[in-house]
DNA sequence: AATCCATTCAACCGCCTGGGT
DNA sequence: GACCCAGGCGGTTGAATGGAT
């Protein structure tokens, strides 16, 4: 099939853009602002494809473009939204000022990609590269604790968190409640940012009592499988009818959800199979949770997040 | 100095989506 | 619903550059 071209190319130039070109292109935006890219061209003088034009303003004559090389901050950012979002390239641009999508894309090829592919860690997946997750619990680089390639500094506090058997269900009740209130936290984030019009109807986020109380020893059963369920009344279905209590709400917080559709997975994984245990809910966490994606992907946000507290504690 | 090769990154291409008619 | 248009997106390309031989 052969699909019209976006624009005429007879007459129209390629390639490099000249000092000239920009000039004639920032005049126009300024004066006349974003927009309009087709009939851009025409109206600047210039001799480009209005993509073109746009491209070239967005990737690189916009003002507020921060130039320059990525910052550890920045690479370790890109590297933990890429786990959430994959390759959706804006996606990961929209949390970082200042960079496009196209200057994250090619970092992302050039540099980070390749750092972890040495590193035994696929780029895509965020797992292993060989072996998978049957060999989480001895591989001090994967992603299990920190999808970070600056992550030697912390091998001995990875090496702390190789969970026994004992050890994991605490771990994983942590885990989990840090996951349900992450959702409460990056919807309301997200909705403040926006414009906080649905403050009066957000879903509650875990109390500090309850809190603790999920993740005191005393409380936790010793089955390596079994989850409290305290506090993980959060599925990303009920989140989103519960917060967005009429259609248009939700028509407007759409992109929110789209954000946090990985963690309908993992939510859904966690509201089934709940049983009781000394007088308390918990719920039988599937082994193949350790396999599920956004479930190790969410954790090693977590984890990275809270500089791998738990140390002392496990 | 010349050539080759690998790497980087700006720019392009084709496809998709959403809004308007 | 069908069509068109504008804009956005992700994948790919190729010119520029730098290092190795």
């Amino acid at each position: 099939m052969v699909r019209t071209p976006c624009c005429r190319a007879v007459g129209l130039k390629k390639g490099v853009w000249t000092q000239e070109e920009d000039q004639k292109l920032i005049a126009h935006v300024q004066r006349h602002g974003e927009g309009g890219w087709r009939t851009l061209p025409d109206k600047a003088g210039l001799k480009r494809c209005g993509k073109s034009c746009r491209l070239r303003w967005a990737n690189y004559l916009r003002p507020d473009i921060k130039r320059g090389d990525f910052s550890k901050d920045e690479e370790d950012s890109m590297i933990s939204l890429h786990a959430i979002h994959g390759n959706k390239w804006s996606a990961i641009a929209r949390r970082l000022p200042g960079r496009t999508d196209n200057e994250i894309k090619n970092h992302w090829n050039t540099h980070i990609k390749k750092r972890l592919v040495k590193k035994g860690i696929d780029p895509l997946t965020h797992k292993p590269l060989l072996d998978g997750a049957a060999k989480l619990s001895d591989h001090p680089e994967t992603p299990r604790e920190k999808t970070s390639v600056h992550q030697e500094e912390d091998d001995h506090k990875s090496k702390d968190n190789k969970s026994s058997s004992g050890s994991s269900a605490r771990f994983l009740n942590r885990v989990a409640n840090r996951f349900c209130q992450r959702i409460n936290q990056s919807v309301l984030s997200d909705i403040i940012g926006s414009g906080s019009l649905l403050t009066s109807h957000t879903t509650p986020t875990i109390s500090a009592s309850e809190y603790e109380r999920s993740t005191s020893s005393s409380s936790t059963p010793t089955s390596s499988n079994i989850l409290t369920d305290q506090s993980i009344n959060v599925d990303a279905t009920s989140l989103s009818s519960s917060t967005c209590s009429d259609s248009s709400d939700i028509f407007l917080y759409d992109d929110i959800f789209s954000d946090i559709e990985d963690m309908t997975i993992f939510s859904s994984r966690f509201s089934s199979n709940v049983v009781s245990h000394d007088g308390e809910e918990f719920l039988m966490l599937d082994g193949s949770c350790l396999e599920n994606t956004s479930f190790m992907r969410e954790l090693t946000m977590i984890l990275q997040e809270d500089k791998m507290e738990t140390t002392s504690v496990y």
